[in-house]
DNA sequence: CCTATAGTTGACGTATACGTCAACTTATTG
DNA sequence: CAATAAGTTGACGTATACGTCAACTATAGG
């Protein structure tokens, strides 16, 4: 386990956020640095959460949604039964929808296919007339 | 092929839209229905863009980056051998962007898993104190 | 000690994607 | 024909996700 520190500008140059990006992911509840002073320092904890939220948004979900998927990762306390059952249920919510994302990718990346076949096919057609016209 | 026309409320209620985004996406491009007078008056092609952008949205598309890639399908002038490469070339980077969505997806499934497991652990523990102590 | 660099907190601006009236026009029906 | 119902175009409001200053602070190096 790497203790790592990170300044904002480390972070953000990782990940090609900027650090105005970082501290809006603070105040959203989805960065919790430390301080030396008035100063961040992010941990490594920090740099895994924020890992997950750019995931999050690179599917589409917003940053409270994110912060709701980040938390179930969050290992703190397990709750009583009636939390577990609560998580458990935004699980399902979640893993529904991400299916349904998963479906939609399926389909898009097929007429991908067919539109790219016929571009090629229309390409190989007008070299060969011009193969022919300057024959 | 059904050569339906559809109003905006039914098109709205069929695919739970406001007729407001149906408007606002004219206003964007993705839709072009035909007019009688002043109403609008959908067609089966309007349909299917409009499926193709509520797809794209639900991957995290804007609605710029959806029209794109609907006016990909569009089969209109397949224009020059400049296009057709061009066309390629957005085809390569969206599904680039694809891919990276489904190993982002495969991920977040995997540890949403993960994190049922132990959830699911977690409440049999729990069961099994409860029972017990009600013994 | 002075400067350069990095960091901080407001505060306001902006792009996207609509929601929400208001005011008006058609279209249908009892 | 009068009253709903459904449609239209502005116009302004709103939530999200930051960008962009401004003004100030802190700190390391020459």
């Amino acid at each position: 386990m790497s203790d790592q520190a990170y300044s904002i500008q480390q972070l953000s140059r990782e990940f090609d956020v900027t650090p105005r990006a970082l501290r809006f992911y603070e105040a959203k509840g989805l960065l919790a640095p430390a301080r030396r002073g008035t100063t961040r320092l992010y941990s490594d904890r920090d740099r895994t959460r924020l890992r997950l939220a750019l995931r999050g948004k690179r599917l589409g979900f917003s940053l409270e949604e994110c912060r709701e998927i980040i938390d179930m990762h969050a290992p703190g306390q397990p709750g009583g039964a009636r939390q577990l059952l609560r998580l458990c249920g935004k699980i399902r919510e979640h893993r529904a929808d991400l299916l349904q994302k998963l479906r939609d990718i399926e389909a898009t990346l097929v007429s991908m296919d067919e539109v790219e076949s016929s571009c090629l096919v229309e390409l190989l057609r007008i070299d060969a007339n011009v193969r022919k016209l300057s024959q």
